[in-house]
DNA sequence: GTGTTTGCAAAGTGTTTGCAATTTA
DNA sequence: TAAATTGCAAACACTTTGCAAACAC
């Protein structure tokens, strides 16, 4: 039954990562994870704030993104060097990237076999294992 | 004995890649392929140029490091949204990342299994495989 | 009230571009 | 000498920052 609480579950999401739940970031959270899996850029999401009539500069489109971020609500995705993508899939996963279209697409853990990672040489752990594989289209 | 002819391959190589082999693309081929395996930016690229006392332009450092991937005689990298890398190893293989630093390391392809990768939805072939494994240090 | 968050505009960073001057074949 | 290449400085795209005003608790 928890999809049937989505407003309070944003609140409480954004409480329990320490975030005041601010109009901005209220309004930011329900658009990147009211939405289903998404891949998302900061001008992409402060367009879709515009297109909502949600007031939110891009300034604190970009100050939300890496709160929540580091909240470990998003995963930041680099492919490109030209734009960050956030992804609102935080588990363990990988991706396809279309290279002339510059979208992404999650591909489950489970579809790719990735054996035993090795060691990092100074002996710490391995935060993430990224798997992307690029596709022309 | 060909490790004898280096000068020689560099000229070559460019020829090979339909690039006329002028003062700049030369000096920037030696740094970067005579030196073993390597992952440069264009800014660490230009310094060393600077060191070596080649006059070289950022700007045809960049122009260079982008005609030397068209031609595959390089790899473009990307880990982080803030700088790409160039890699002179262009075969099959792998990287750590130490966010820290923002080191690259390769890993030998044959140390980490990746089982067959999926289709592409929209059928193209799957152009590349990357693997990045993130450390903190 | 007090500390946090926001918005703005300015500054920053890495990269690309336009074009005249230079170099290569 | 014709075409390719270079260097410069300006333009660019994306992102970050400083700080006063607005807001949350």
């Amino acid at each position: 039954m928890e999809t049937h609480r989505p407003y309070t579950n944003i609140l409480e999401r954004l409480r329990a990562a320490g975030l005041r739940p601010t109009r901005q970031r209220i309004a930011l959270a329900k658009l990147l994870f009211e939405g289903g899996d998404r891949h998302v850029s900061a001008e992409q999401l402060h367009s879709e704030a515009m297109t909502a009539n949600v007031r939110v500069s891009l300034a604190t489109v970009y100050n939300s993104l890496h709160q929540f971020t580091d909240a470990e609500l998003l995963r930041e995705i680099v492919v490109g060097s030209s734009r960050s993508y956030f992804d609102t899939n935080t588990t363990s996963h990988h991706h396809f990237f279309y290279e002339r279209s510059g979208k992404l697409e999650d591909i489950p853990a489970e579809e790719i076999q990735v054996g035993r990672v090795p060691e990092a040489p100074n002996g710490q752990p391995v935060r993430r294992v990224d798997v992307i594989l690029r596709v022309d289209g």
